[in-house]
DNA sequence: CCCCCGCGTTATCGTCGATAACACGGGGGT
DNA sequence: ACCCCCGTGTTATCGACGATAACGCGGGGG
């Protein structure tokens, strides 16, 4: 990327560029500051909940939607490369936190809301970045909700496991017998039984599906693109 | 950083290194292969205890200490910008997923190995990351330790199956799967599928622990790969 | 002994980031 | 009405950078 090259679509010749922005990282940080603007106008213009965590939940989705919408825009805006950044990252903090504090107002949350909004926005930014940057690695985005998910059971009070223990015990056993089913091969499975075998075994529902929130809900259409 | 510079740093004229590295970009590429190779053999050097659980977690805490100890090349080996490194990358995940084995084999895993290899990079990565490039939001080191157990916390199953460390956590999945095999009838399997599934159940033989490789065969493998 | 090719050099081109100097044009004080 | 003045945009230019062409040297094989 070039300055002549921006001027040109601009239609405007250098000098404005640099009346304008001082320098190239100058114009790069007014683009970063424009898409942590959007970012952060999309993070206040969401609607609250009486319940904060379906509102915290809604925001880490609305987080990881926000990097897969705008790709460039969001690696832009977290890549290390500018000069700080650090007020409307550490508004997107305190947002977070809003939320976090009226979990722990409820007696919900199991740190400090400063500790528990560092953990959810560093394995957020994770989670989208790898998405982003690494999709052969990362081909499913429903990774998004497992990390979710694993977090917000670390930050919640209440019982430690609370799902179904049936459940939990089932999914432990297929991924138990997936993982020893090369082993079963030739015996006592044939090749194409292992596989059938296989095949089942994934089909097996890992616990009653109305208890814990659905991760179907796309990701997609959540931000104007 | 210019291509003049780092000539004049290595005291050779600029033709050699586009003669070594093909342009700058190559030689950037170089750089990031050879942090991966200073990742990837510290990985690969790392003594394998016989708990799966324990490696794993000091698989976490040396990924973390390696993006402090050396900041810029982590934040170059995971940046976006350069041309693709995915072997390095997939060689990382695989070695990550080669100890989530064990713990699968062990009947300790609630998710897919390769799920939960994603889990742990992409929340490590930005953890590690948020570390690097924004130590005033997150001051704590201790952030890295929250996270991971956080991780771990939802990849492994429930404090079930406390025994069976002699291993047949295979024949308690089987025993699992089968008492619930009524439930998954006629959905998602037929009344002949569930028949068939419980008959092969019962041909699965108990875990033979001679049949698993033992660590000093592991950590040869992975040198020789 | 000479040839040849890997390796390094000097010299140079086009482009880029950045700035100096200048040109236009409309609003406010007298 | 006049002129001053400054905000805005232009042309021209500089030094540095990425990249390449052309050349020179030196040691191993026919």
């Amino acid at each position: 990327m070039s300055t002549r090259a921006v001027c040109e679509a601009a239609g405007v010749q250098q000098p404005v560029l640099y009346r304008l922005f001082g320098d190239k990282d100058g114009l790069l940080a007014a683009t970063v500051d424009h898409v942590w603007d959007q970012y952060l106008g999309m993070k206040r213009a969401a609607a609250k909940s009486e319940d904060p965590l379906r509102d915290i939940r809604a925001g880490w989705d609305s987080h990881t939607a926000f990097a897969l919408a705008h790709p460039h825009a969001y690696t832009l805006m977290v890549s290390p490369g500018l000069r700080a950044v650090p007020e409307a990252a550490a508004e997107a903090m305190r947002i977070l936190r809003e939320d976090l504090d009226r979990l722990a107002a409820q007696g919900r949350l199991r740190v400090a809301p400063e500790t528990a909004a560092r953990m959810i926005m560093s394995a957020n930014t994770g989670v989208s970045l790898s998405l982003i940057t690494r999709p052969g690695l990362y081909p499913d985005t429903s990774l998004s909700t497992l990390v979710r998910d694993a977090i917000h059971a670390a930050i919640l009070a209440g019982p430690a496991t609370p799902a179904d223990p049936a459940g939990d015990a089932r999914a432990a056993a297929v991924t138990t017998l997936l993982a020893s089913v090369g082993d079963l091969t030739p015996e006592p499975f044939t090749a194409a039984e292992s596989a059938l075998f296989g095949e089942w075994l994934t089909r097996i529902p890992a616990a009653d599906p109305a208890e814990r929130p659905s991760p179907a809900e796309d990701l997609k259409d959540r931000t104007t693109s």
